[in-house]
DNA sequence: TAGATTGTTAATCGATTAACAATC
DNA sequence: TAGATTGTTAATCGATTAACAATC
């Protein structure tokens, strides 16, 4: 137990350097600064030398960070290095949306088999998968070997499907529907609820209406148009 | 500037904890304590009375809480007690996606207008809307009125379309594109980045399978199956 | 009244920020 | 060498947890 455990928000924050990063390295930028991070990402650079610290040196002092280096060494840290496949239960709107999403294959991210329990859909093209049966799915990822899971089917239904990803052997679960999983300890859950995001958000916008100090900057931003 | 500032931590849990309220009631419960609020929301009895102290008291010691009573309550303070009217920006998979999502209504968030730049889409039906100009949506959020918006287009359109959205009074933003934002300082934005999510899941996944001291816990969630 | 549960205060914990010696 | 920038340590900040007097 040598290890110091990584912080949650410093994993989140790793990703978003990579985007920084790619988006660096497209524009022909070979070194990249953590000052110069920060001016990209909106993160401290100290942050960002902090957040590295955590998995080694990765930069020269008085230089900064090579920028296909780095990319290499966080897309090794985050398992984004080989493909990552993945299964996706729930083929409504949502799913219909992750299986067309265009960011993933730039990270390796690949859905592998799509999943439902509606009769109707099963056999189905969906992107260019076709729906297999939710009853299927230990049987389907014995050959795909799995870890990660979507679930993006209704509330009612997540518990259920929450358990079979388990048992097919999936360990981190990412969940679109609005309901706390029950999963045993090994597995790793991140819930993605729009509602709660749009309720933050109504929240500060409301709190700016009423807000007295806030008038001014207000105005500034008005007139800044 | 007596107010102190609520930790957004708790603005995120005050969704949660609704969440729990509204089934409860659907159940036909009438009374919560903060004891039960932990079994079904898993978050401890302690740091949901302390996110309501930043809001006033709403319980009876030796009693609970009132299930309607703080339901209205918690919609008060996200103001989600009357209805909020959303800008969506993108007419393509995730917008779709959103425009049909069936949870938004018991919170009474609505898209209230859905934008495109794309001339194919524009006065194309759209969920029960129609896709209107991008370039008309100052116009169009004049009778509207709505401050939320969301972002649903690609990365490299998004500045504009937040640059734009905010043009049209939108104080509120969901970005759901891969870009960091820049914004007026009285405008909230939050990103929900669906990489970064199975990112983090990637990383966990990935120690499971090294660390050592996980095996033990792994045996007993394989034979738990 | 006795038992249960609240709201709040103080203690703990963890993450962020700032500063700086080491180093390219 | 001098200037720039790293990695890391210590200080600060903020959020979570635990405990308990107040109260139904």
């Amino acid at each position: 137990m040598t290890e110091t455990r990584v912080p949650i928000p410093t994993l989140e924050r790793l990703a978003i350097y990579l985007r920084v990063l790619l988006d660096a390295h497209e524009a022909g930028i070979q070194t990249l600064s953590s000052q110069e991070m920060e001016q990209h990402s909106g993160i401290s650079a100290a942050q960002f030398r902090k957040d590295l610290s955590y998995f080694g040196e990765f930069g020269k002092p008085g230089v900064g960070y090579s920028v296909p280096g780095l990319i290499q060494c966080i897309e090794q840290i985050l398992r984004l290095d080989e493909e990552q496949p993945i299964l996706l239960v729930g083929a409504g709107n949502i799913g219909s949306a992750l299986v067309g999403y265009p960011n993933f294959r730039a990270h390796r991210l690949r859905i592998a088999a799509v999943f439902d329990n509606n009769f109707v859909k099963i056999g189905r093209p969906f992107g260019d998968l076709i729906i297999e049966d939710i009853a299927r799915i230990k049987e389907v990822n014995a050959k795909i070997g799995a870890r990660l899971g979507i679930i993006a089917v209704p509330a009612h239904a997540a518990q259920e499907v929450a358990n079979l990803l388990v048992e097919a052997g999936v360990t981190g679960i990412l969940n679109f529907a609005p309901t706390i999983l029950r999963t045993p300890p090994h597995v790793h859950v991140r819930n993605v609820s729009i509602v709660q995001e749009l309720a933050v958000l109504s929240y500060h916008v409301a709190e700016e209406t009423v807000c007295e100090d806030c008038r001014g900057r207000r105005q500034v931003a008005r007139s800044a148009k």
